[in-house]
DNA sequence: CATGAATGAGACTTCATTCAT
DNA sequence: AATGAATGAAGTCTCATTCAT
């Protein structure tokens, strides 16, 4: 029984139960098998469960990060964006289970220094740190403040997603939102 | 080669050990050796890993609220009790190798929403939370603007501490420092 | 179910199938079921695979050593001495189906100059050397003469027994042998 | 990228495998990586692994046996002859790292009695010893006492192969030398 | 002639847990 | 109260081989 787009099927099946259930939570077995494969089908596209991992955050981050452009170059005030970014935030959260952030997750787990995961972890928060500084800096002038307040957004934005599978509630969403807001508004 | 106190020095072993590596990362075997006991010993103390667990987290949980109760007991501004805590979570953070919330990073791998584990979680935050509400009580005589900043608060600490973990830095704690404490003086 | 002695049913059941098949075609699968044990008594006892093969290496030159010492104590000629080794070693070969001598061909297999196997196999090797130099030794008052022809008669014995094993035939320890009591006679 | 004679690629990459690595410690993986072959490509000349070890050993035993034709009808006395050949096996072993013989090894690992391996491993060592013989026969009218001498000198020259690989060391190629030539000069 | 994709079986190892003493 | 011995299930990864193109 040979089927065709293993390695396509193994990634959405891995990234859906490393979400739902952690990187640590999840076996290789479980993964091939929801996938359909053989194990030796996924060891000749994945040297590795980690190198696996790394895909699956590569590939979130690609959609994050194509959203974010989009929403930077789309015709509306920075507060709009803010506002919109954080209510696609609170969707995905609910959607989602409250699952959190995939990167936090994985980074709460496997935390070697000089893994690539690590490094991933890294470079996305990074870019999502940009990405609200982006935001400020379309309403404040002083790139230091501008800066500041996108940090400070930053940390909400984190916060917000990490009390919100803690408790396994949006407020912390809605909190973060107004404050966020409040911040860039002035 | 006296062993006192098996159950505290599993207790303590296994504390550490699920701090550094996670508690998915930690394996039964490890901590008994470790903690230089017997197998069988530790079953007798703690029937599973999840009641380790349990136990390992109740105990840093008593830890630090007896740190809050006596900060907001201490003769100071809610300023610098706040300032105080941020400055309590940047040592705890960097002496801790940047491993972030031993609650959240928990939460991360077990999410059996049934499980004591996560009665835990949600109740320590909330006890958190309350922390900062409390501060915030001191500052502002209007209720609901008290519990709204506090909440803001808490989300700036959780974002802080999550964030200091994934970037390995310390700079998102200075910047939640810097905004809750302005937000607490309005 | 549990079976008490397991650490001996597994070194007993490996050596049997480690000396029939060699190191590298027996696994711990078949081990362990020949043995009827559990995977996890298995490394209970046993760290790794390789540490048995050592565990069972040790247990074949314990009883080569007793014999070997035995044989030298015993009250008979050297040449006796010499004849009855070459006896004990057609009976062995014959019984065990022409498998040759288990460190040779232990080391055909893992030849990691590191490991302990390889340790053993040289001191192993060494001392059936030692126990030929001390035969010769006994007939010949001359250290030098002694000692060289202890070596000829271990290059005659490995080679007897390696060539046993190839040709499957008994004839290269006849040849050895006869070879070897002539030397020794002079 | 030109890639020339797949097959003899192969061939070539799996012999050097075999001999450094043993048969069993060799993969198909390895083999058609180092060779830059397609696996289908592999199993379009060799239908299993057995039967390109075959290949492997017949090309070792025609390269082999061209050396020892050559060296009998060399002109010079058999015992020049003799130790020539054991001087070729000294720059073997130390140039090969003290591999050992490859129908030895390959005899350790793959014990099945009817494979085309074993018939192979024993027609070698057969040919070896009708070469000692042979050598012999230009020294002794005698014929049974040439064939007694080949005989003595096959087994001196595989043991000395089989204990240089075992302790590391060339002394027991000397060691065989001398006892050899001597048996040949009487 | 050559190949990339897929495979079932099995490799070695560790998991959290329970038993009899 | 404490322990060493045993366990079934699951872990990650590799084996030699075959298929469709």
């Amino acid at each position: 029984m040979k089927k065709p787009n293993a390695r396509e099927r193994i990634l959405e099946t891995a990234g859906r139960l490393f979400f739902e259930k952690g990187y640590s939570g999840v076996g290789i077995n479980e993964i091939i098998e929801k996938a359909g494969t053989a194990k030796a089908s996924f060891y000749q596209y994945y040297p590795s469960k980690e190198s696996l991992c790394e895909a699956w955050l590569r590939s979130v981050h690609d959609n994050s990060e194509d959203f974010r452009t989009e929403l930077l170059q789309k015709c509306c005030s920075p507060v709009e964006k803010l506002a919109c970014y954080f209510d696609q935030l609170e969707k995905f959260l609910i959607s989602g289970g409250f699952r959190g952030c995939p990167y936090s997750n994985t980074g709460a787990v496997s935390d070697d220094y000089c893994s690539g995961i690590a490094e991933q972890i890294q470079s996305h928060k990074e870019s999502i740190r940009g990405f609200f500084r982006a935001i400020s800096a379309l309403q404040f002038s002083d790139h230091e403040r501008a800066d500041e307040t996108g940090d400070r957004i930053f940390i909400l934005y984190s916060g917000a997603t990490s009390e919100a599978q803690n408790l396994k509630a949006i407020w912390p969403v809605h909190v973060a939102r107004k404050a966020a807001v409040e911040m860039l508004k002035n």
